[in-house]
DNA sequence: TATGAATGAGGATTCATTCAT
DNA sequence: GATGAATGAATCCTCATTCAT
């Protein structure tokens, strides 16, 4: 009756050793970036011994590399289950920024490597990576494009949608720059105030 | 009778080799990233032997402290001046954006340096840096007071100054990851388009 | 009643997978070198995992020995029978220079890797091999004994019957070096040229 | 009044260190072969540092190509020489092979890894030590042309060349398996066992 | 000022081999 | 017979830095 079958142990185990290196790895490039970690430091904080951890990845790009593609996979899955939700494009942008920061704060590492890393990973992988974080943007301009009115040349209002789109992407990404949990939790109000900033700027209702 | 003297070159000669090391630098850090970029890249893009340049920096740490300094410092002082310019609140966070990214512009690879490398310059030189930096989100955080109005409690008002102020950062900071020389310059719209969305929210009247 | 039962094949399909293990071995350890070649290599090429594979042998080196100690074994009785053919001492070496040749086209790998990888098998294994190819030595050294006329002084006779030995090692030996199949089979015209400057020279008929 | 200047004992200084590291390499290489032997071997046996050796080459296999193409690029020249000398064909024949065999005494290690560790190098490095690898097989072909005489067919004569082109190298390349230098010094008596061979086979005067 | 030569420390990766299952 | 998972040891190489000149 449970959940999970009690049979299929071993393949679970090595999953979950194969998720607790990427979790280690993010973490640990989160707080040193991607060149200061080495695969040692890895190892120590997993329990792994160096030649271990090549059985789970082919190389300390691709460790970063499988870091960013479940990551991005994960969070471009959850933000369009949100746009097919449907509602207001106010209600709908509101909805992805709260679960954007919300996202943020249950995979802060992760999304922090997938952010500030990308140029770490090189040649096909990075092109994988590269598509699905476009398909996010493009999911993000849509939202963005619901809220500008119509006013205007054309070539205006698209080059205004990019650069809005773009400003809500600073936005959010530097907020790994600032966050901190104690001070900073829970997002809700730094999710009203981004919106609300965007929907009314400065002087709005707030 | 020239600005500069015609005699002993020498101390001249001096600083322009450091500022063409500072420069070169800032660009090879700017490109692959201050852990990616090695002394002897530095080196060889200047013509400099390896050797030679260590009368210049103490170590790469220095190398990059020296650009850190150099340019907060004089994109504070920058700063200062617009705003000693006065103006409405309106009118001065206008001028203060669109410097920025007017110095963004002159000086794009020195400043990128500044937002992504910070953590890699520590102690007292960091401290020192890190005194800078504050003063210049000081300035900001006034400037983005000046546009906030006094409803609801005072708390409210310094949280939503504060995010609204790191809100700009993030949306400054991050133009160095899309923009384009091509596509992007000038940077008027670029500009206008981010102080309107601050002042009156998308909806605004742009 | 057979002599190899055609019921339980498993014993033999156990010696069929040796034996492909030792071909595919040949070959690889053939074209890129002993060291090169790894044992993954191989598993890779047979369809092996990496530890089945040590069902069969005890470690890279004892992969070696075997393929080895089967090969020389196999040329060496191939040649007794050539010599307990009889003829003219002149027919004799011809028929071992062939012969030779033509094991050399039927067990390329192999024989390659026995030539060429000898130093890389120490100790016991090595010794028998050595063995067994010493005895491969005095066999030709026999038959070339039979070519050299009794002028001269003994001592002379001996040396020059070992520097011809060693010469028509070196020539067949270095085959390998060069050989190509489409340019060189069939090796008819390479053997006799082989023979024929060993019996008359470069002047000779021809 | 010496040959060489008392002075410029810098440069000459560094150029003995490489002189040294190559020397050894060699050594070491014809040793144990080319995989087998490491850098720090290398630096071990030379008193250098692991690092302070990548001043004087670029890596192992440059370590190995500077030997090769110098060794190659020495015997070609002396070769050239020899056949300038002129002579008759038997005679050119003979200094040939002689000079090779005394090349061979005075740099054994390096000519055996010249021998036996072409395919370690690749990329352009090997395409430049094959270049004059050829021109050294085309010397000697000429050489060997000369004796043959020039009845029968055109192709079948131009296969000879080239089959007992090949058997020379065979034969003078395989003496790095069995010389030895107690027994088989000096090299006269070898030389002339295998010119005379070529020359005139068994059954020759000798 | 400038450099040729040298080095210590450290990092990614590979590989033969093992062992519980 | 066969394999998934794991490891110790070793290897090549890079880099910031130094120092005599």
């Amino acid at each position: 009756m449970g959940k999970s079958g009690d049979d299929t142990t071993p393949r679970t185990r090595t999953e979950d050793k194969l998720e607790k290196l990427l979790t280690v790895a993010a973490a640990l490039m989160a707080k040193q970036g991607y060149d200061q970690t080495t695969i040692r430091d890895v190892g120590r904080e997993t329990g792994f011994s160096l030649a271990g951890m090549y059985y789970y990845f082919k190389g300390k790009e691709d460790l970063l590399a499988q870091i960013q593609k479940r990551t991005f996979a994960s969070l471009l899955c959850e933000q369009e289950r949100v746009v097919n939700d449907g509602g207001s494009p106010e209600e709908q942008f509101r909805h992805l920024v709260r679960n954007h920061l919300s996202f943020f704060t249950r995979h802060m590492n992760e999304l922090k490597v997938c952010t500030f890393e990308l140029e770490s990973v090189k040649g096909e992988p990075y092109d994988e990576i590269e598509r699905i974080r476009r398909s996010y943007f493009k999911l993000t301009a849509d939202a963005v494009g619901g809220l500008v009115g119509q006013t205007g040349k054309k070539t205006d209002r698209e080059r205004r949608i990019r650069h809005i789109t773009l400003f809500v992407f600073g936005m959010l990404n530097w907020v790994f720059m600032w966050f901190e949990d104690d001070r900073d939790n829970p997002v809700d109000h730094l999710a009203d105030d981004m919106v609300d900033l965007v929907l009314t700027g400065v002087s709005g209702a707030s």
